[in-house]
DNA sequence: AGTGAAAGGGCCACGAG
DNA sequence: CTCGTGGCCCTTTCACT
């Protein structure tokens, strides 16, 4: 787990990320080799995945975003969901949930036929039943990012 | 818009925001102030909005997510959505959509009985009819960050 | 966890295409 | 208008305290 010191630094990193370590110890009151220890212990531990880019979907193109409800074949694992899934890259996020759906996949397309063509080749595969899908009308709130790179 | 040098940039930030610009111009077959003065107009223009650590939910102690989609009373603009919703840390994300429901909101919580605590306060919130809620059960694939920090 | 020195990256001004 | 080069300075990184 984390203490506080921890917490503060990976906040200064979820705020910019390529912020000099000498600044993020000046923030928390350590020297710069200190937080560094602590950054290098933090990913050596997995509390920390890496550092990524905040972009705006909009502004490279992805105009069209929604959520897709995936109902799976019967005994389909989720290896076989995530390997279906991954190829795709529209699909920036997806889960295993509880209810009727079997799995949630977000997906980012840049416009409505690329949304629909990306939808019909996610329903087209064989672990796939059926699928349900809402479109995002207007993001209000998106804080940071979670999770390990593909 | 961004030519295919642009998002090969990005992608490469995308996989490792700490990456040095001549690591990158040598992936992209650039001079480092060269990608450097690139990243520096896709700044200005708005399509990276900034650098962010990823991190797992689970070694910070948020073992628990889920999606949240809200119904709210007849005429409640986005806005006050945002600004209802935006109060709760434990929100990371939400937007507003097409079908049954108007807004879905993505919650991490520490664990069960702090996810339904947060259910519960944004189940009273004044625009708020009802709440239906899927919880997830694992992360399959998360790729990059979007939107604009809070 | 802090200090100092060596290596490497950021960044600016300039010249070339 | 965009890229590459060279040089300076700050940051990273390591051994040592």
């Amino acid at each position: 787990m984390l203490n506080d010191l921890d917490e503060r630094i990976v906040h200064a990193l979820a705020e910019d990320a390529r912020r000099s370590y000498a600044d993020i110890g000046q923030l928390v009151g350590l020297s710069a080799p200190a937080v560094k220890r602590r950054v290098d212990r933090l990913r050596a531990t997995g509390a920390i995945t890496g550092f990524t880019v905040r972009v705006d979907p909009a502004a490279l193109g992805w105009e069209t975003e929604g959520f897709v409800e995936i109902h799976c074949r019967r005994n389909t694992s989720p290896e076989t969901i995530q390997r279906g899934l991954e190829r795709y890259q529209e699909v920036v996020a997806a889960s295993t949930v509880t209810g009727d759906a079997d799995a949630i996949a977000q997906v980012f397309a840049s416009d409505m036929r690329h949304f629909e063509r990306v939808l019909e080749r996610i329903a087209g595969e064989p672990f796939v039943e059926r699928t349900k899908s809402v479109l995002v009308l207007s993001p209000l709130l998106r804080r940071f990012s979670s999770g390990s790179p593909t």
